[in-house]
DNA sequence: TCTAAATATGTACTAAGTACATATTAGGAT
DNA sequence: ATCCTAATATGTACTTAGTACATATTTAGA
């Protein structure tokens, strides 16, 4: 999480940052397939073969910050308040990210260029469609751990998929709602009643096993 | 569905399904990114263009009849029993196309080469993961219409997004016990197993709406 | 100051996909 | 049959992402 204090780390570290921010800066300007690497390489003033060191797909450099997104998923359950269920730990994490303003759930108009960005491009959306197959699996293996099953229980699968296709559902649905209205509360309030929605069934559905 | 009678469609047919023929058998053999287009050209015969005339993308030769899953979905509750609901209506749909031994859920060694080709190759994978959002539209639009109501009923993507992902880990997981086991039969209880208890939830968060 | 490892960069290549031009063929009219 | 037109097949040239591998540069530490 901190800047390591070594030179070496610092100026890779730079070096990443500054390719990532002149290719996001283009990205958003322009569309992700209209910018080229070589584009982004001479914006950021290093060599092309730089850019791929770095980043070994064009994605990547859009989405830089995945890892976070993982990890609030696997501290949602480690931290978890141990008089609720996981699916229960669930629904109260999207009630925080949203009270806390977590950025990456910022109903604003930077947040949703964001996704105009993404919607415009098949191929993130297609890295993006990636993602959430990736946190489905971080969820399965952190629920399964957490109840003490095989990290390949069905039912911990089951959970996670029905997880994440509730929580990807709310999501482009409080987007379309801010598109439309440009209010972020009511976009704040539908995602979390379209989670609160989902999850009555997913506790349903995980009703007499560890997870529900 | 049927063949078209005039020579010039049947040719056109004859020369894209001689294309997709020559791609599937290497694509088998060798794994997706081991084939070039130019090798699936000479394979069938024909020019590069040609391939690209009738396959815009590489992955279309895989995935070349999605569209049949599309109608099967949207079939489904155009046709279904009406003392039931459109949740039960896919629920039943399940089971049928298990019952009738359906290509698309074929547990046996040529689907089980079909799965794992799929999995070893990321650009495939991707568009099988594009074909499920698409899936979830269809029935989306499907479950809305249904019911008369507006194709962005909230409650008809959230319903359609959970039914895709009890679906699909219903499918993957099937899979996974055929590869284990070889045994047909424990594949499809265990596919059907999963649908219905992903169906309890699916009816849970539908309750009090017209597709529950 | 020297050395080894990490980092940045250069060169040459592969392969998908696109734009656009051209050739070939089928179907219908005279 | 012969000619015309539209669909279909094919060729040429290009762009771009990504890879393999070599080389240069920089930094940490002896």
């Amino acid at each position: 999480m901190s800047i390591p204090s070594d030179r070496r780390s610092r100026k890779r570290l730079a070096t990443r940052q500054g390719i990532s921010d002149a290719a996001t800066q283009l990205f958003m300007e322009r569309g992700f397939d209209r910018v080229t690497v070589d584009e982004i390489a001479e914006a950021a003033d290093v060599g092309r073969m730089t850019v791929f060191n770095h980043f070994p797909r064009k994605e990547d450099m859009f989405f830089d910050r995945d890892e976070e997104g993982r990890e609030i998923l696997r501290e949602a359950l480690r931290k978890r308040d141990l008089r609720f269920p996981p699916t229960e730990a669930y629904r109260l994490l999207a009630h925080r990210l949203i009270a806390e303003r977590s950025p990456l759930f910022s109903f604003n108009p930077q947040g949703q260029g964001f996704i105009e960005t993404i919607e415009a491009s098949e191929t993130l959306k297609a890295r993006a469609r990636a993602i959430r197959d990736e946190l489905a699996e971080v969820v399965a293996v952190a629920l399964s751990e957490c109840v003490g099953r095989d990290p390949t229980d069905p039912d911990a699968h089951l959970a996670a998929g029905l997880l994440l296709a509730i929580w990807t559902v709310a999501f482009l649905q409080a987007h379309r709602i801010f598109r439309q209205t440009k209010d972020a509360e009511q976009a704040k309030t539908a995602f979390l009643a379209t989670v609160d929605k989902g999850t009555i069934g997913l506790k349903a559905t995980m009703a007499g096993t560890p997870y529900a």
